[in-house]
RNA sequence: GCCCCCAUAGCUCAGUUGGAAGAGCACCUGACUCUUAAUCAGGGUGUCCCAGGUUCGAGCCCUGGUGGGGGUACCA
């Protein structure tokens, strides 16, 4: 490596001592390779066009020298072109200089286009200018970047050698401005809230603690952004959605990344049932419009988003994959022991069905499903069902066993919501660390009055993997969460 | 947190029973003016993740650690 790099340092001076800046400020291109593969791609095997002159810069990928001539490849973030640079068209010096550019380099190319023998759009080099020298070596061409770790610590490498992966990325870029497209179109406001709160609330997760000095105190990175957004709804702002980080102090999988990506939007004067029309419209679209159908893959299965999307209680779908009937049975916790699950005794039945739901249900849950009518004590912040005080309105959305969205009735009873704001507090001093803390200003908004609101919350990591077929979240994140690295020089 | 798996050249990988380091690409030197995993001739560039241990001898066996992956627990 060592040696590699010091050719590389010795190419860099001599570079310097012929009086070649390595590192220009800019280049005027006129194409990107795309457009030149496209614009010429009816040209005959042999055929030279005339006034075909281009400009285009990007990266080294190939050489392969013969001499007097030379093809390389060159990456622009269209994609990759052949250059054609010979001896007799650019002369002595400049072939000299050709000869010694090491792939990783970037240039400018100028020139004419034409189809070689073997039938390639190729520019034939007349000028080139060094844009930027590199001093490491990429990867081999040819089995490209494996390596994991060095995928996602060095994501830029991974980048530049594996073109699905890019295509990973455009695709979320994609589909979050189809998401603002949308809700834009549908009068929604995007705004930011906090992401350092003196009280952490939305959800039930231990927060990252920070601190302010000036303050003298301590601050949590969020770990949603709810209150705040259904702040905005009392302040009037009927219709609003912040795509942004949201941070969890807890495990790492193939699902959970310490920060995610969310986006969380209020309705006013709806319910959940507008809401789950909304996330249906939403997702299909983006579907269509990203991948052109509605018939899916996910690793392995093949899924069919198209609408209306399947409706099932908590209730039913546990009595349809596991076969309990959970209003029949009288020991709740006796039947998950028998099912397999381990539970400690803390637990209240509530819990039980959640995590009964979790291990068998989840999984089944492949083909777009909302689960719906959750348990109230699940859900302290949603409106309970109007025939059933202990169910909340409240649906989450299941494709490919992924968890992609949660949303409900926003509760806007002030003096109900500050009750069960203190049943959490008393969770927490029973030890349960991740439960709601009260938050007396968002109380206080409430009491000034908040219209009726259905609040929805997607992850739009969990999207991406869904529309990317990625099975890990860390695939669809640009860096994900690692232990640091020792850099040496 | 616990369990399992992985770590060898810049990259992708091989390395037998414990006998002292290998290939392809990349790189370096040279040849070659339509190649495309260019070709031809020559060159091995290494903290075998780290620290101990066993052994006459360790890339290989043992112990501990570091980093990564997967599973599980916790967690929307």
């Amino acid at each position: 490596m060592e040696e590699l790099i010091k050719v590389r340092h010795e190419k860099l001076k001599r570079l310097r001592e012929e009086k070649i800046e390595p590192y220009p400020h800019r280049y005027k291109i006129t194409h990107k390779a795309r457009e030149i593969l496209e614009k010429y791609k009816k040209l005959k095997i042999g055929e030279k066009v005339k006034g075909s002159k281009v400009s285009l810069a990007g990266r080294i990928m190939s050489k392969r020298g013969h001499g007097k001539s030379g093809f390389a490849h060159i990456m622009d973030g269209s994609g990759k072109i052949q250059v054609y640079t010979k001896f007799d068209v650019v002369g002595e010096k400049k072939y000299d200089l050709y000869k010694k550019l090491d792939i990783g380099d970037f240039i400018g190319v100028e020139g004419r286009i034409f189809k070689t023998k073997t039938g390639e759009i190729t520019v034939l080099v007349e000028d080139f200018t060094l844009l930027a020298k590199s001093l490491r070596p990429l990867p081999e061409k040819w089995h490209g970047l494996k390596d994991v770790e060095m995928r996602f610590r060095q994501r830029y490498i991974d980048l530049i050698m594996n073109p699905e992966v890019k295509e990973v990325f455009l695709k979320r870029s994609r589909i979050t401005s189809l998401i603002r497209e949308f809700l834009d179109k549908k009068g929604f406001l995007e705004i930011e809230t906090p992401m350092m709160q003196p009280i952490p609330g939305g959800a039930a997760a231990t927060p990252f603690i920070t601190h302010h000095k000036a303050l003298h105190r301590d601050l949590y990175l969020r770990i949603a952004p709810e209150l705040y957004l259904k702040r905005l709804i009392v302040g009037g702002m009927e219709r609003v959605y912040e795509i942004n980080r949201n941070f969890r102090n807890e495990g790492i999988s193939t699902k959970h990344n310490p920060e995610f990506t969310m986006l969380e939007l209020y309705q006013a004067y709806s319910d959940y049932e507008d809401l789950m029309e909304l996330t249906t419209e939403l997702i299909a679209k983006i579907a269509k419009e990203v991948l052109g159908t509605l018939k899916i893959e996910y690793q392995g299965e093949k899924i069919d988003l198209k609408t209306p999307w399947k409706r099932l209680t908590l209730k039913s779908a546990i009595k349809k994959y596991t076969k309990l009937d959970i209003d029949k049975v009288k020991d709740i916790k006796k039947e998950a022991k028998k099912m397999g699950l381990s539970l400690e005794e803390v637990l209240t039945d509530t819990q039980v069905i959640d995590h009964i739901f979790k291990e068998f249900v989840e999984p089944k849950l492949i083909q777009p499903t909302f689960i719906i009518d959750y348990p109230r004590e699940l859900s302290p912040l949603a409106k309970a069902k109007k025939n059933n005080p202990n169910l909340a309105e409240r649906f989450e959305l299941f494709i490919g066993t992924l968890e992609l969205a949660n949303a409900y009735s926003e509760l806007n009873d002030p003096i109900l919501q500050r009750e069960r704001l203190k049943e959490q507090l008393a969770l927490r001093w029973a030890g349960s660390e991740d439960a709601h803390m009260m938050d007396e200003d968002f109380l206080r908004a409430l009491e000034y009055g908040m219209p009726p609101c259905a609040g929805l919350g997607i992850g739009i990591d969990r999207l991406v993997m869904l529309l990317t077929d990625s099975p890990s979240i860390r695939d669809v994140i640009l860096f994900p969460h690692m232990r640091p690295e020792k850099v040496g020089k």
